[in-house]
RNA sequence: CGCGGAGUGGAGCAGUUGGUAGCUCGUCGGGCUCAUAACCCGAAGGUCGUUGGUUCGAGUCCAGCCUCCGCAACCA
């Protein structure tokens, strides 16, 4: 029999730090839908790997003094490895620096150049030589630098150029012939606007850094991002090599998951792409949403919880992590991750729902029948709902699952074991078994409760892979009963099945101890920034600070600057004449509070245009990061001098 | 008017094509004892940000306003 296939990716990751939680979301949501796919008898191919060139990481590599090459290795290993712990399955690993990709995306890049697809021209633009940037006419400060407030000048680079502007029509055509190309639907309507404010072509090619593939026809520019990275999705099927079988086999991509970041490039400049090479283009392109922290700060600098996932797996549990990630929030919108949620996930559902509803099952198989339940069982009509939620449960999942909502297949999971829970209420098997005439009603009652968690142990092997097989142990499943064309049927479980009360399945944490351990870890690996300054800081003699002026100016006046959040526009008088301030304080002092009062004034820094004010100086205040405090010198004269 | 998202019982969220406002946690009361002090039942608690409009009827459609949050632009 011919499997039908099925093609899942991940985006490939910038391996310039080190896997986090954000990488571990869209992994773990790859890797259910694909083993649900593989259940359900696809020939799967599930794809993850790393994009590893670019000036960036060219960059940390020289930083770090190691070759980008040796750089990202350790980095790569390093993804790999939490790949390996949260179990997942990916069928091929793509790193950009294979050579069959490089080899592939210089062939990609000549043919499109070949077809007239990419063309050489001039990146043109406002350059500043320190900055090495270019700027657009509108993205400049007042003719100047809006990165240092230098002098730009006009300045012209040779680059490749793919002719994206010409695609706007055919984009447009695919997102109304495949309504269902882009998902979430909102997404769609972000990426029409986007092309219908106006496709420029895209420049393909850079000079500017050297760690990257070559354009195999004029080696002084290397291939940039978008050619480099978006076509690993066929290079890794082997496109263009000798061997492409997996490429005819997989192509087009069943979906890619993205996160909503990158929605642009997978459904705009990888389809004109492939447009451009006449190949056929991917059924489906799903953003996913963002994990927020606490702060509502997205990924990194986290406050108050604890992301590592190393270190989450380690406390809780592989399938714990997953299982959270993937029921929390639902899959297309952003979502609060907080370490408090994650331990009532795990308390509530995990321990109390499913976990206990197996232990009381079980022990209670052992309790009045020993290892098996007897075969003569006499029904209900208080078994009918049950019966016949576990066996429509598996399409609701399915169909959930096809429309990758992750979060609502699991809770329709945990409706049935709800149902489970309520259904021992109400058959009360503690009062059958000491009722020897109810023997046969007590051994149905349980054959009931254990066919559910046979059904809810099938269904959940996708999220929760470790957990399930722990489950069919403790129901003495055989293999043949486990396999998912047996999820919609109830009966299945034989009767010789030797039933054991086994390990607990996820053990209670205590959640006000665990949070206090968790702030200890919080405080004893974070940072200590009083400490670090003062060890890296180099001394300097008396007259590197004799180069700062410092005096004394009175604020004579005090404005919001409009389109600033953080800026408030200062006017001061420093004793000999008055000058312009911006100054990064918005946010803790309202204009009135500082009219007529005495600062700190550096007055000999280089003047700056912010948000379109010229600054002349600067004021001095305290941070901690927390809150601001601006120093205060209110009973001196204006223009008096600070040293 | 830079782009985008959001404002629903104490908290976090659902609410598809307009027709009696739901879920999880928390709180209060009750039940049970097989089980991981778990499970089951019940109750309290919301003028669905605001104003106006369409409609027999709007959380759900339209317009304006307010607030919050990301991104962008600046914390000189």
């Amino acid at each position: 029999m011919c499997k039908k296939p099925f093609y899942i990716t991940t985006p490939i990751y910038y391996p310039s730090g080190k896997a986090h939680i954000g990488h571990c979301y869209t992994t773990v949501a790859c890797d259910a839908a694909a083993r649900l796919k593989r259940m359900q008898g696809y020939d799967v191919m599930f794809l993850t790997g790393t994009d590893e060139h670019g000036q960036k990481i060219e960059i940390k590599a020289a930083e770090a003094g190691v070759s980008p090459k040796a750089y990202v290795d350790e980095i790569v290993a390093g993804f790999q490895e939490i790949w390996n712990l949260l179990n997942i399955s990916n069928d091929k690993f793509i790193r950009t620096t294979d050579d069959y990709h490089e080899e592939a995306v210089a062939k990609i890049f000549k043919a499109l150049y070949d077809k007239g697809e990419i063309y050489k021209g001039k990146y043109d633009g406002w350059y500043c030589t320190p900055c090495e940037s270019f700027w657009t006419e509108p993205q400049l400060k007042d003719g100047k630098c809006p990165d240092c407030g230098r002098e730009v000048k006009w300045a012209e680079e040779e680059a490749y150029f793919f002719k994206l502007s010409k695609y706007a029509d055919k984009l447009l055509k695919l997102y109304e012939d495949q309504p269902d190309f882009i998902q979430p639907e909102s997404r769609k309507n972000e990426m029409i606007s986007f092309i219908k404010s106006g496709l420029t072509d895209l420049c393909v090619s850079r000079t500017s850094f050297t760690w990257g593939i070559q354009v195999p026809f004029d080696t002084k520019h290397v291939v940039y991002v978008w050619i480099d990275a978006l076509t690993n999705y066929i290079t890794a099927l082997g496109y263009s090599s000798e061997d492409d079988t997996q490429y005819k086999k997989f192509w087009p991509a069943d979906v890619h998951f993205v996160g909503k970041e990158i929605v642009r490039f997978h459904t705009i400049i990888w389809p004109a792409m492939l447009m451009a090479l006449d190949l056929p283009l991917p059924k489906q392109v799903y953003g996913h949403g963002w994990l927020l922290f606490g702060d509502g700060s997205k990924m990194s600098k986290s406050k108050g919880n604890v992301v590592d996932p190393q270190i989450l797996c380690d406390r809780y549990g592989v399938d714990a992590i997953r299982y959270f990630l993937l029921r929390e929030i639902p899959f297309g919108s952003d979502g609060l991750f907080t370490n408090e949620a994650l331990i009532n996930r795990i308390n509530f559902d995990l321990a109390n729902d499913l976990g206990n509803l197996l232990s009381r099952t079980t022990a209670m198989v052992g309790k009045y029948f020993g290892k098996t339940i007897p075969a003569e069982r006499e029904s209900d009509s208080l078994d009918n709902e049950l019966i016949s939620l576990a066996t429509s449960l598996r399409d609701k999942v399915q169909t959930n699952m096809d429309s990758y909502q992750f979060s609502v297949a699991l809770s329709e999971i945990w409706k049935l074991i709800a149902r489970a829970n309520k259904y021992i209420d109400e058959t009360a098997p503690w009062v059958l078994g000491k009722d020897d005439s109810k023997k046969a009603r007590l051994a149905a009652v349980l054959y009931n409760l254990c066919e559910c968690l046979r059904i809810v142990a099938i269904l959940i092997t996708p999220f929760m892979p470790n957990t399930a097989p722990i489950i069919f142990k403790q129901l003495g499943c055989k293999e043949s009963e486990i396999s998912y064309e047996n999820a919609n049927k109830f009966g299945v479980l034989s009767t010789d099945a030797e039933i054991s009360k086994g390990e607990t399945l996820f053990p209670r944490i205590d959640i006000e101890k665990e949070i206090a351990e968790l702030n200890q870890l919080i405080s004893a690996s974070a940072p200590k920034v009083e400490e670090a300054p003062a060890e890296n800081v180099a001394l300097i003699g008396i007259d590197d600070f004799a180069k700062v002026e410092l005096k004394v100016a009175k604020i004579v006046a005090c404005e919001p600057i409009k389109k600033a959040k953080k800026l408030l526009k200062l006017t001061l008088h420093d004793g000999l004449k008055e000058r312009t301030v911006a100054s990064g304080i918005a946010n803790y002092y309202k204009p009135e509070e500082l009219v007529n009062r005495n600062i700190v004034l550096v007055s000999n820094l280089k003047p700056a245009v912010l948000c379109g004010i010229e600054s002349e100086g600067m004021i001095l205040a305290a941070d901690d990061g927390e809150s601001v405090k601006v120093i205060f010198v209110d009973d001196i004269t204006p223009g008096s001098k600070i040293r």
